[in-house]
DNA sequence: AAATTATTATATGTATACATATATAGTTCA
DNA sequence: TGAACTATATATGTATACATATAATAATTT
């Protein structure tokens, strides 16, 4: 059974995440009800679950609206972020396969290849796919949860296109260096270079914060 | 305006908390509905509230229930726990200022006296009052707020008096050695105490979750 | 007697109707 | 003309009624 409150859900969640829906956007439930002709009660759902998790919040007789979140609050998230990305990374030297290695190593050539073209949206996927091999390498499904919870946040202020020039090759550097260690069994360094790596991006926040401007 | 559903939201969670109701308990909207004298709809907002944080989950016909977690998801759990806040004391040894100081010494001396005292429920307390001492210094609300959604979902499996003897006497000797690390200004290593300190408590796990056996 | 099918009971999911509180706008009075 | 008060509109919060799917039980047939 597809649950009408699920779909809406997933529907509203990615529009946050594509930056359809703005932070500072107000969400009415009679209006949303109308768009998806599906009466208040599944939406009420969709938009309590959605400020349980964060990417909401209410205000007082306004209904709710796409959390704004601010940039101290942004550098919190990151930093924790920062946090458990490098955890995964002393997990995965730790407890590394085989299996694994070769996973987080194709992961690699994929951020290369993307690199190399200049592929802004095909490295944005490899990138993924390498932090997931590492996450997958780590062996802790609660750290993975706690990760996404967090991604799932960050990514609205991450929707704008704003790459840097130069940036995707020092980006592959970066994750050659951080797969090297792991693959070498040295995890705490694998975990101070993966925090390094994260905290680069958190560097370029007050910038992301300038140009978004929540409406 | 008190929402009803916040009011179960609230009470179901105390339930939880304190073992009031145990993992694997049932919960069915029509019988909370009568136990509280309300309709179900705002029993449903607490119920799917509760799913989405993960304090109960859903079988496909049957309702939801109280979430059981096996073995190794209460492990990764106090994994990412016993990270967070080993962060907690790096960060706050890096940030400390004067009253934080003084609050996280004020903390270990309740410590202390609840462990000579040998009551349970006073070092109970205590033992919570340090760690926040700890995370408030740190200075980041995220992170904060992660550690205690964590929490919470340990917690309905350390509600059971499993306290080993002497347990309190040592548990406040690493609490010391941490709090110095932190007033030390050594932050990797006030991190490495208090993961190792988190560790040994997930090291009763197994024991516990003997203990419990869900209905 | 056993197996299969049909029926009933009980759960969740959705829609609609109702209550209530707040904000805004309009009117009235000073 | 300005301020205050009232009324109305619009939002959320709650209750109730309805739809539907599944599981369990009973009945019928082989």
């Amino acid at each position: 059974m597809a649950r009408v409150a699920d779909q809406l859900i997933e529907t509203l969640r990615n529009d946050i995440r594509s930056g359809v829906l703005r932070p500072g956007d107000q969400l009415e439930e009679a209006a949303l009800a109308e768009r998806f002709g599906v009466s208040r009660t599944p939406v009420r759902e969709a938009v309590r679950s959605l400020v349980d998790s964060g990417l909401l919040e209410t205000k007082p007789r306004k209904g709710a609206l796409v959390r704004v979140l601010s940039a101290k609050e942004l550098i919190d998230l990151f930093e924790v972020a920062a946090e458990l990305e490098g955890m995964a990374c002393r997990l995965a030297a730790e407890r590394l396969t085989a299996g694994k290695a070769a996973a987080l190593e194709d992961a690699l050539q994929f951020c290369r290849k993307a690199a190399d073209a200049n592929d802004q949206d095909g490295y944005a996927k490899a990138n993924l796919a390498f932090h997931q091999a590492i996450h997958n390498a780590a062996g802790n499904s609660r750290l993975i949860e706690q990760i996404e919870q967090l991604a799932g946040h960050i990514n609205p202020y991450r929707a704008m296109p704003f790459q840097m020039r130069g940036r995707l090759q020092k980006s592959t550097e970066e994750h050659a260096a951080i797969a090297e260690a792991i693959l070498e069994n040295t995890g705490t360094q694998a975990d101070e270079l993966m925090r390094d790596h994260m905290m680069l991006q958190g560097q370029r926040l007050p910038m992301i914060l300038e140009a978004i401007e929540p409406r």
